[in-house]
DNA sequence: AAATGATTGAATCGTTCGTTTGACTTCGCG
DNA sequence: CGCGAAGTCAAACGAACGATTCAATCATTT
C-alpha cells in the first residue's frame, strides 16, 4: 500500500498554485492559509515550514506572475525602442509593449484566462496600498520607464497632463482586467474565443484617442503594426 | 458633576462619522468594528445595537455617502435631456453629469477631500465584488442610465465598443479618485488648491477623445457649456 | 419619587486567524 | 542497514474577530 512518492514530491509548487488560484478568485486578504493548504491538500503548517510566513507566500506567489509580465514590458520597450533608433516610438507600439505582455503570459500560467486577469487586475489595482515592496517597486520603475517613452512620443502634452492621462489609461486597463470576465459575457458573445486581443485593441484605440486629445493636426489615424491584433 | 446629554446624543452618528473615516482610510475589510468603537468612542457593543450587525452599519455608511451621489447624477441626467428635448445630449456634458455630482458632494461630507475621493473610489472598484445589494442595484440602474444617454450621443459607434469604451472610462475615474492623493503632490502643486475641478476637467477630455475615436469627421472641439471647470 | 423604556458598560461567548511545537515519517547517502 | 536531513502531521498556542449577555445607567413619563 505505499505510494510512490518522489523526493521534491513538488508540494511547495502546489501550494504556490493553490495560493494563485484561491488569490484571483477571491482577492488577496479574503484567503487564509487554512483555505490554501486545503486545496493544496498539505498540512496547515506546510505554509510556514516552506515560506516562513502567509506574507511571503504572497510574495512568492506575486514575484512568480508579476516579473515576467515587467520583463517582457521592459523587453519589449527596449526592442522598440531599438528599431526606431533615438526617433520617438510611436503611441500604439508604446502601449502595445505595455499591455500585450498580459496577453502572451496568460498561455504560460496555469490558471484560467479569466482568472490570471483578475489577478493582473486586483494586483495592478493595490499600487500603492499595501503591496509586498519588491512588487511595489517592480511596477514603479515600469510606470517609470514608459512614461519617459510616452513623453517622447508626445512631446506636445505638457508633464502635468501626461501623468494625469497616463493614470486615466492605466485605470482603464485595470477595469478592463478586472471585470473583463462579466462583460465578454455581455459583448461580443457571438464569437467562440475569448477575445482578450479584441478588447486590448479596443482599449488601445481608446486610450491612444485619450493621450493624443488636443493634437489636433497631429497623427489622426496612424494604422500602425499594431495591425497583429487589429482586426 | 453631571454632563448635560441631549436625549438623541447622537452616538449613532458618531458610530456612522467614525466608520466612514477608517473605511476611507484603511478599507471596507480592513476595519474592526474595534476600531470604529474605539474611534466613536463608543463600547463595542454599541454596533450591534443600534445596527444589528457590522455588514448592516456598513450597508448604511456607504448609502449615505452613495445616494446623494447618485441622486444628483440621475437629476443632472434628467434636467439634460429635458434642456436638449429630445435631440442628444452632447458627450462631454454627460460625463458632467457623471462625474461633478463628486466634486460637489464632498463639500457637504464630514470628510476631507482626500478621504471622500478615496471612499468613492474604494466603492466603485468593488462592484460587482460584495458590495450590499442596494448599492450593487444602485449603481447597475445609474450605469444602465448613462450607458442609454452615451449610445444616444454616439450613435456611431457600435454597441459592444460602446460597452468597452464605457468601462474604460469608468476604470479612469476609479483611478483618478483612488490615487488623487498621490498625484496631487507631482502634479499643479504650484497651485495652492486641490484642484480636483481642474483634474475633471482633464478626465473629461481625456475620455471624451477616446468615446469619439474613429469619428474622424465629427464634433473635433466641442467648446461646450462645460467651461465651468475649463480652465 | 417611582416606573418605564432606551442606551451604555464590562465581561465573555464561540470562531477563526497565523504561527509554533514536537513527534513521526520519508528521503538520500554512506 | 543506519543515520541525518527534509518533510509532514495532529495538536495547540495566543490574539483578534463579530456577536451576545446582563446589570448599571440614563432620559422621560407617570
Amino acid at each position: 500500500m505505499r505510494e510512490i512518492t518522489f523526493p521534491e514530491s513538488g508540494s511547495k509548487r502546489k501550494l504556490l498554485d493553490a495560493a494563485e488560484q484561491l488569490f484571483a478568485e477571491k482577492g488577496f486578504e479574503a484567503v487564509s492559509v487554512r483555505d490554501i493548504t486545503q486545496l493544496a491538500k498539505a498540512n496547515v503548517a506546510a505554509v510556514n515550514y516552506h515560506f516562513g510566513s502567509r506574507e511571503s507566500l504572497l510574495t512568492m506567489v506575486m514575484t512568480r506572475y508579476m516579473t515576467p509580465v515587467n520583463e517582457e514590458r521592459i523587453a519589449r520597450l527596449d526592442a522598440l525602442e531599438r528599431k526606431w533608433s533615438g526617433k520617438s516610438v510611436p503611441l500604439e507600439e508604446i502601449m502595445d509593449a505595455l499591455v500585450r505582455p498580459l496577453v502572451v503570459q496568460v498561455r504560460k500560467s496555469e490558471l484560467t484566462e479569466r482568472l490570471f486577469y483578475k489577478l493582473m487586475g486586483r494586483t495592478f489595482a493595490q499600487q500603492g496600498d499595501g503591496l509586498p515592496p519588491q512588487i511595489e517597486e517592480q511596477l514603479r520603475s515600469v510606470v517609470q520607464r514608459f512614461t519617459r517613452a510616452f513623453a517622447k512620443a508626445l512631446p506636445a502634452v505638457n508633464a502635468d497632463d501626461l501623468t494625469w492621462r497616463i493614470h486615466f489609461m492605466v485605470g482603464g486597463m485595470i477595469h478592463m482586467l478586472t471585470h473583463q470576465d462579466i462583460l465578454h459575457r455581455l459583448t461580443n458573445g457571438a464569437s467562440g474565443t475569448p477575445s482578450m486581443e479584441a478588447v486590448v485593441s479596443r482599449f488601445i484605440r481608446f486610450s491612444a484617442a485619450g493621450m493624443r486629445e488636443g493634437l489636433e493636426a497631429e497623427v489622426p489615424a496612424p494604422k500602425g503594426p499594431q495591425v497583429m491584433f487589429d482586426f
